[in-house]
DNA sequence: ACAGATAAAGATAAAAAACTCTTAATTTTA
DNA sequence: TAAAATTAAGAGTTTTTTATCTTTATCTGT
């Protein structure tokens, strides 16, 4: 398995399709999502569902409702979509899973993993939503085959 | 949950366990191993056996058996031992989890997330398990509260 | 050769993560 | 106001990961 969880790759591939696909202002259905990153329908439903009740997409019902984002949701990082879905630990644990490992008390990896902990914080801190969004328009980078 | 699996981070903490208490020719037991790293000691062993049959860790049954390690072993970088219980998904996969993603189709996160991967896969490349031995010894670093 | 110590193996269980299905609530439009 | 479209919510199911328990095989010392 990769860095994140699964349900995690899925709301950042999610994200970046709705931010790409609502840019001029329309929303984007739950049907269309799964099938543009290639994830399960109701799952996704679900995983939406948890980050439109944190504010990290927007949602309507009904005939021509959606997914959406606004001014505020594009500037989110990404750094708070994986927060929001597999929490801090990937910011802030222990390389080697022990509770207690700190600067003070350090396990082996200390040291050569907070390199790491602190470069993968702060790629996701320093990107915004949008900021993707050049690529995916410009058809240099893709979410599906 | 961190980058790595909770039977990886077992099975890291394990060897430096069993590098650092057997340099002197020793061998250690399961149940002192699991003690001595805080994971559950029947899990714990088959995680040994896998480490063991893939010539991680030496083993020997009967009485003063136990676990140990031979010059071969200690030399072992730790992207071997990852590699070996969660495989090199996390040294070769997509930050997003596409199959696809290369650098020549390139999901949004590529090229960020190439800079991550591969630091996290120097690092583990870089250090052997017996180059944790001298801060343990010298209490620097710790496996347990 | 026997008793005891130990890891190896196998079978099972519990918990968590990933996924599916059904129903309800909300909104729009005719 | 009714029908249709859509997300929200709830209740499962399946798969994977993590953990436990029991039995077997192997080794050592006596």
């Amino acid at each position: 398995m990769g860095i994140f969880s699964k349900t995690c790759e899925y709301a950042m591939r999610a994200v970046f399709f709705i931010a790409h696909r609502t840019a001029e202002g329309g929303k984007v259905g739950i049907k269309e999502i799964a099938e543009g990153i290639d994830s399960p329908e109701h799952f996704l439903a679900k995983i939406l569902q948890d980050l439109s009740r944190r504010n990290i997409v927007k949602s309507a019902k009904g005939p021509n409702g959606g997914f959406y984002m606004d001014n505020i949701s594009l500037k989110r990082r990404l750094s708070e979509v994986v927060e929001a879905v597999d929490g801090n630990g990937l910011f802030t644990g222990c390389g080697l899973g022990l509770h207690y490992c700190s600067e003070t008390n350090p396990c082996p990896l200390h040291n050569e993993f907070k390199v790491i902990r602190n470069q993968i914080f702060n790629m996701l801190q320093n990107t915004t939503i949008e900021d993707f969004n050049e690529d995916l328009n410009l058809g240099i980078t893709s979410l599906k085959k």
